[in-house]
RNA sequence: GGGGUCGUAGUUCAGUUGGUUAGAACGCUGCCCUGUCACGGCAGAGGCCGCGGGUUCGAGUCCCGUCGACCCCGCCA
């Protein structure tokens, strides 16, 4: 039987007693961590958030000593006793506490508890359906425990940072407007109005920018966003954002304000980052890195190597690069390791894995040689002289693929992380920001034959480019900006456009009518024409940060209640079916 | 929507070319034990081999389907 918690008041938390305590009555509340009973004496560890502490029973008292003898793991116990210092021989380096114990005057059983499904007290792996199901079990260990403690910490340097900025948190609706742009909404029937709906925000895009015209200058809110999209590891329906709005913003405002707030978020974990961050433009990262999100950590830029098959006695790279193509590749310096059968098995890779059309490699031995898998067909000189103009001496080993810009420096850009990560290049303790600049402002979906917003249709042109919007819209770029660390984009922003004319001009160029434009962003197109600062912001990823922080590679791992990869909650099992009166309510019939 | 990995005791896993009674560790239950801290010792319980179908004299093992977890592509303004 539980026994009621009285007057039992926590003096401690388990993780705090020290020797300076010794002498002192406590009273700790916990749940029991490991018990070791030796016959007579018989010993707890007690845990709470903070930590353990050891407890110790023996028969000079009995009562509790039986009491103690019922104690199974995850009992929820209050314990009153005296500290102790432990002799010299038993004491425990591995523990905080351990350099003292609690001598227990009385026990009290505050709950029992079923066996758990898996063990709170070690760290050994439980596969995650497991996890997932007792969410509140694995919350109890380590891992997860240290995780939200980090969240937290993370989230209030975050408001205090933005507070000390003049900063105003502002909160924005849950049930807001559905803009059928971007990614799918989650959709809330409306009682009230029969066939109508709300939709859960993506973001709060419109609203902070309102909040701009509203003259609230600088905007935050750490916000819930929703999209109805397929998972993957750093993507749930619902993640959190730190939504920033700023009026009278240049890109360089908002970089000013982002990276010493990335400088107080990495003290958090005893990190200095050094500011400002490097930037890259959109074009650049995708030319050496194959990517919009590169990782800077292995190295291993992508070279353009156009210049070596111009005239080249390789006709397949010449005739691409005649026909406008590009050959690229990159280098990986110290690749001595590399068995022949090791990079035959990359190629075969790249084929299956990245859809390559062809990879090749050549390389130089420890010992000077060159090999090549085109060593026939481009000739021993020409090998030669390309791995001089690009490689770092001997060992070094370059993989190169040629056909259209963009598809090529992507399946290098892919390749380069599979090796990168395969080599121990990508250290979990190193950071490198970079900030990818001047996005193209549009993108062509050639399935619907239309401009699409790369960001978001609110983005604006970059002034140099405003000329461009009318002769060739696909080369016109963005005053977007998307903030990258380690190969993850942790934010994402931009100047908006302030200009009601402009963002007509926008609207029509994405081929959305004057009439549509009004149903879908009338409240919003009418106040842009009330006096309007120029602004920009950005939106950062509260859990990719975390995550990348915790050196975690899901951010289930940093959020307290996640979904599975088929967006279900195994623990509250939702979603699941509603009554049909609530149905009938809200006007909904299921076909 | 597509591709891949996995599913055996509460947990983590092993299980040979298809062949007798499906094993180990931890956990769990009981007993013993006064300085343990991954306590130790002895004894014991615990299995729809994810589910359904098929091949076979015989299936944890082979085949087909299905469900679930994870990873990736598409998707994610």
């Amino acid at each position: 039987m539980a026994e009621q918690l009285g007057n039992l008041t926590r003096t401690h938390s388990c993780g705090a007693l020290r020797p300076s305590d010794v002498g002192a009555n406590v009273v700790l509340l916990g749940w029991v961590h490991r018990v070791r009973d030796l016959g007579g004496l018989l010993f707890v560890d007690v845990r709470d958030r903070e930590g353990v502490a050891q407890i110790v029973f023996d028969d000079d008292n009995a009562p509790q000593m039986e009491k103690a003898k019922r104690l199974r793991s995850e009992y929820v116990i209050g314990v009153e006793g005296t500290v102790r210092r432990r002799s010299a021989d038993t004491v425990n380096p591995k523990l905080g506490t351990g350099e003292v114990e609690v001598f227990v005057k009385r026990l009290t059983i505050l709950n029992e508890a079923k066996t758990p499904p898996f063990p709170i007290a070690d760290e050994t792996p439980v596969s995650e359906d497991v996890r997932l199901k007792y969410r509140y079990l694995d919350l109890r260990r380590p891992r997860l425990a240290g995780n939200m403690i980090l969240r937290h910490r993370i989230a209030a340097a975050t408001r205090r940072y933005f507070d000390a900025h003049g900063f105003l948190e502002v909160e924005t609706p849950i049930l807001t407007k559905s803009t059928p742009e971007g990614a799918r909404d989650y959709l809330v029937p409306s009682r009230v109005h029969p066939g109508e709906f709300f939709a859960l925000p993506q973001s709060p895009q419109l609203f902070k920018q309102i909040l701009m015209i509203a003259g609230i200058d600088r905007y935050v809110q750490i916000c819930k966003c929703f999209r109805d999209e397929d998972l993957r590891a750093d993507r749930q329906p619902e993640f959190t954002q730190v939504d920033v709005e700023m009026s009278f913003a240049r890109p360089e405002t908002v970089f000013g304000i982002i990276e010493p707030l990335m400088r107080d978020i990495f003290k958090v974990i005893g990190k200095d980052v050094t500011i400002p961050f490097q930037r890259m433009s959109y074009a650049d990262a995708m030319a050496k890195y194959g990517s919009d999100k590169p990782d800077l950590r292995p190295g291993l830029e992508i070279q353009d190597l156009r210049a070596h098959f111009r005239e080249s006695k390789f006709r397949v790279f010449k005739e691409i690069v005649a026909k406008g193509g590009t050959v690229r590749g990159f280098v990986i310096p110290k690749a001595s390791h590399y068995s022949r059968s090791e990079v035959d098995g990359i190629v075969d890779m790249a084929k299956q894995q990245l859809g390559a059309t062809g990879l090749v490699w050549a390389r130089r031995m420890d010992d000077g040689a060159i090999t090549s898998s085109v060593m026939k067909a481009m000739g021993e000189d020409e090998v030669s002289t390309l791995l001089d103009a690009t490689s770092t001496g001997t060992g070094s080993l370059m993989f190169i693929a040629a056909g259209d810009a963009d598809p090529t420096s992507k399946l290098l850009g892919q390749l380069r992380l599979i090796l990168a990560k395969k080599d121990g290049l990508l250290k979990p303790d190193e950071f490198r920001f970079t900030w990818v600049v001047d996005f193209p402002l549009l993108e062509w979906d050639p399935q619907e034959k239309r401009w699409n917003s790369m960001h978001h249709p609110f983005t604006s042109p970059l002034d140099e480019d405003m000329e461009k919007l009318v002769t060739d819209p696909g080369t016109a770029r963005a005053k977007a900006y998307d903030l990258v660390l380690n190969g993850s984009e942790i934010g994402g922003g931009s100047i908006r456009i302030h200009d009601s004319a402009m963002q007509s001009r926008i609207f029509s160029l994405l081929n959305i009518s004057e009439e549509e434009a009004k149903l879908r962003f009338g409240f919003f197109l009418e106040a842009l024409e009330y006096g309007t600062p120029p602004h920009g912001g950005i939106a950062l990823g509260l859990d990719r940060i975390t995550a990348i922080l915790a050196s975690e590679s899901s951010i289930r791992e940093v959020i307290a209640f996640p979904k599975t990869a088929a967006a279900v909650d195994l623990m509250s099992t939702a979603p699941s079916p509603v009554d049909p009166k609530q149905l009938r309510e809200l006007h909904i019939q299921i076909k």
